[in-house]
DNA sequence: AACTTAGTTGAACAGATTGTTCAATAACGG
DNA sequence: CCGTTATTGAACAATCTGTTCAACTAAGTT
């Protein structure tokens, strides 16, 4: 018996054009309407597609605006690889901050819909677990230099999740005065440097000190 | 002629005892339900208050909860007078943040409904707006140490408010594990020390670097 | 080119929620 | 006790969500 092939890599022409055309739209509204202003039916007014398409693709908006983060995940990881392998900063953890700022520079009509003022706090949380993520690896792994500050791990890991995105936020709502790389400089001067130490490491985990 | 009275002071019970009873119910909803899944009826259903009071006092939902805001204040603000009086702190940045940490743990139900991984973003940002009123103040303030590093101000607040909401979220949504004097030195540690320096301030206000 | 499969359409639908209105009722403060 | 003010509940329009379905149309296949 043969073994099932699998299901062609090829997309159907009009579900890519349908997809492309509700985030394009989405998009699109995002620089003159607050997130939780858009409804459904902007969308697909915008788009010129049926209303029954559109849940025939997504669950709701929300879901319209993460597939758009996803598709450009890709970029993001490529940059972050880079990166790594180049390996020309001081310090690893500095990378993760670069190649964000530099994506968001990039891709910062996205961005709008996803830190700005009104957007869903569901969303944002998604972006937020993915980069505290990328830093609870990092501040883990042996080869990184350890945390000079005896704490909790986690205690970091959301001190810099939370100062990046909202350092970025506050770039982005000010159309991006200055350069990714200059941010970067920045935020590694508030956020990385007294993090580093040669010091023996020792984090936290105990009930209330 | 008479100087018209101001109004008396004595407010209707009715009127106290009818917004408290609202205020009641959306804080203890919040501990089991998701605060953008309540609804005005879940609140006036629990607070046995009729369908059109509700509206009589408040605007929506939002407004309840930052009247229940503007209620603690009084008592953040009281706190984080007596702290730069006793200044017995190295930095007074710091007693900023102090005060803050204590007034969570004080009133933790209520900043749940605030801070919440589900909140209402415009609530969330009234708080943001007026913690970063705070610490502009303080860099601003010629009397406190200047920022070491050269960097628009403005990025140096966000970073700080950004981190200590990020921090304090993270704190409540693990039940307090920590007192909030630890929690501060912690965060002192991590973002208000690389602030300190006696070297000359100059504040970059440029355009694109 | 003809055929089969799969995506799209639009209208209609139920359901939830919001915010308003108003006349009757109840509680307050003086 | 009495005038004033708050509360009530029901009814209301308006908006938005998410689903359904039969007719239609474009895609990919042979």
């Amino acid at each position: 018996m043969e073994v099932k092939q699998e299901p062609p890599k090829t997309v159907d022409r009009r579900v890519q054009r349908t997809q492309n055309l509700l985030l394009e739209a989405l998009v699109a509204l995002i620089q003159t309407t607050a997130y939780d202003e858009i409804t459904v039916q902007d969308i697909i007014d915008r788009a010129n597609v049926g209303r029954s398409t559109f849940y025939s693709h997504f669950l709701d908006k929300d879901q319209l605006l993460l597939s758009g983060l996803e598709k450009v995940r890709v970029s993001f990881e490529e940059q972050h690889r880079k990166l790594a392998i180049g390996n020309s900063l001081e310090d690893k953890r500095e990378k993760v901050s670069l190649a964000f700022f530099t994506h968001v520079e990039t891709y910062h009509q996205l961005y709008k819909a996803v830190l700005g003022k009104r957007s869903n706090p569901l969303v944002t949380q998604k972006l937020y677990l993915y980069l505290s993520g990328l830093f609870r690896q990092h501040l883990n792994d042996p080869q990184v230099e350890e945390l000079k500050v005896e704490m909790p791990l986690e205690l970091a890991v959301q001190f810099l999740t939370g100062s990046l995105l909202s350092v970025v936020t506050w770039w982005l709502e000010n159309n991006l005065p200055y350069s990714a790389e200059q941010m970067n400089r920045w935020f590694h001067q508030l956020a990385v440097l007294p993090l580093i130490s040669t010091a023996n490491p020792k984090l936290w985990n105990s009930g209330r000190a």
